[in-house]
DNA sequence: ATGATTTTGTAGCCTGTGCTACATTTTAGG
DNA sequence: CCTAAAATGTAGCACAGGCTACAAAATCAT
């Protein structure tokens, strides 16, 4: 190993962050992952309740494009994690706890939207990625997304 | 349901969009999703060997955070996929087929993170979100990218 | 050279998230 | 009201990707 590292070091053509830092980057990205699905939920669950009424396990997994028993399952990790309740052929609910987390949800989803309009991509494409996008998204470039978003929408 | 769908019209104050184009959104986000992990490896690995000279299954482990039967198990996948090949205690190399993706890779985490940079992202945060965003990032929004990177650099 | 350390590999476990198939319950239509 | 259709729930399977614990091999240092 000593022998490696110094070879690394005089004859290197790329440098390479540091460890530890790498490995904390690749965690927060498996568990931003781990909560994308929990995220998908609970904002499409608020979206029916405000749009139609109900949210019924078939029509969260029509349009999640699963079948209603991984839709099933998944609600009740949801009401295990406490952001959903259900009562039988009623029906899913969101607890407060899930209506916070659905509000912050959507309009992380849009700021992203925004921006990527903003740059550049097609509409079509920035609704496409975002889906998978905004997961990753944290507090401090949300925060840079608006800046810039209210920058060049009053310099048009 | 007809019932339903008339109270929806009558009084819906959201829009929802069409129950098809959902699906798919969320099906290529879970696809992207399924690929992060093997491009992480890819990336990684062809790194370590730009960079030192070898890719050690203990090495990538330390680096992506997990421990190296979990690495270990994964390079297995690597291998089945036709990305990667390794002999016993000899480490880890790509096929041309993981070498190419190691390049489309490498370069979409470069823009990402330079287009975070330059909407007002701190370096930092930028590199920190660009480890999850890349995967979810389309041909056509880096293309986008990539323009916008252009028409904001020459006009310093 | 040999003993200690590091690296690698294996085995077995768990959880999450898909699926299909089947059973049950509710809802809708005639 | 009764039957057919739809919705819901359950059971059981598969696979990915985590983990720890243990075993074997290679490397290093004395
Ligand atoms: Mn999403
Ligand atoms: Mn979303
Ligand atoms: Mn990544
Ligand atoms: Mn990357």
């Amino acid at each position: 190993m000593t022998a490696k590292k110094l070879a690394a070091a005089t004859a290197a053509p790329v440098e390479m962050p540091d460890e530890a830092d790498q490995a904390l980057r690749f965690e927060k990205a498996r568990a931003a992952q781990a909560s994308a699905l929990l995220e998908d939920y609970v904002e499409l669950i608020d979206d029916l309740l405000a749009s139609g009424g109900e949210a019924r396990p078939t029509d969260i997994a029509r349009r999640l494009g699963v079948s209603h028993a991984t839709a099933i399952k998944s609600i009740a990790r949801l009401k295990r994690e406490g952001l959903a309740t259900s009562k039988l052929y009623r029906g899913v609910f969101l607890t407060p706890e899930g209506h916070s987390l659905a509000a912050r949800v959507r309009a992380r989803h849009r700021l992203v939207v925004d921006l990527l309009i903003a740059v550049g991509v097609p509409r079509q494409c920035a609704e496409l990625d975002a889906e998978g996008i905004e997961h990753h998204v944290s507090d401090a470039a949300l925060a840079a997304f608006a800046r810039f978003l209210k920058r060049h929408s009053t310099a048009s």
